[in-house]
DNA sequence: CGGAATCCGCTTTGATACTG
DNA sequence: CAGTATCAAAGCGGATTCCG
């Protein structure tokens, strides 16, 4: 019990600090946590994270895995994961030209954060949709 | 190495596999993990939860505490936790009635994840700051 | 092939006002 | 106090079309 040997503290606490911080200027300095909650909630970007998990992919490859993605919203995503530093995009000059997209070492260690969540959601779903049942029903 | 005793595996494979599935149908059939996502990739659940994470609280302390919500969306989010069986609602039929709303042990269990999550978050803000930074200006 | 640009509908959200 | 109802605004996302 009560390990804190550095940063423990309550993890909660320092999340909440983070949050209020960012509230008090009227929400204008982004707090990360929501940065991250809003980025990882979009419809997409966590399974385009998801697929670059097993190796680098092309742009039409991934279109066509990841089934009900549109072309825009596969280069949108993209790009704002470029953006942040989670994805790398490299450019074949071949003919015709392809490009290249690899999750970086910053985009894997998110991935691991998103694979607990996503375990948790698998394991708790049956849970919750009987909770909704019963929710509905009564 | 393919050490698949029961769940091991891949976490990811699993999760790309559950998500596979869902869309299969069409996306009729909800994948869990798109679930959670939504919920926890909406503007306010994950405040809400870290909130009551310290313990219940009542309506209007919420509407308080957490800045920028408005009293509507306060009502829906809550609404949707508790469907999902995330918090549980009390109600005090005191002169005025007070309402209180409390984690439940599934919610507790959520809070775990995002939690990790977050912290991850707080950690990366600099790197993807300057990530963004560099990608903007060049 | 891998995008960019445009248009456009649908959902989400916020303000406001009203109720038990 | 703790909501509900209604409406308008904003944003996201899809379909389509065009470009290097």
């Amino acid at each position: 019990m009560a390990s804190d040997l550095q940063v423990t503290a309550d993890p909660v606490e320092t999340i909440l600090r983070e949050i209020d911080q960012s509230a008090e200027t009227g929400g204008k300095s982004p707090c990360p946590v929501r940065d991250v909650l809003d980025r990882t909630g979009d419809k997409w970007s966590v399974q385009v994270l998801l697929r670059l998990s097993k190796g680098p992919e092309r742009f039409n490859a991934l279109l066509r895995t990841i089934a009900g993605i549109s072309q825009r919203m596969l280069t949108v995503t993209l790009k704002a994961l470029e953006r942040d530093g989670l994805v790398t995009r490299k450019v074949f000059e071949t003919r015709p030209p392809s490009v290249e997209y690899t999750l970086t070492p910053l985009g894997v260690s998110l991935i691991q954060h998103l694979a607990g969540l996503a375990d948790w959601a698998i394991r708790a779903e049956a849970q919750i949709s009987a909770n909704r049942k019963a929710y509905d029903g009564g």
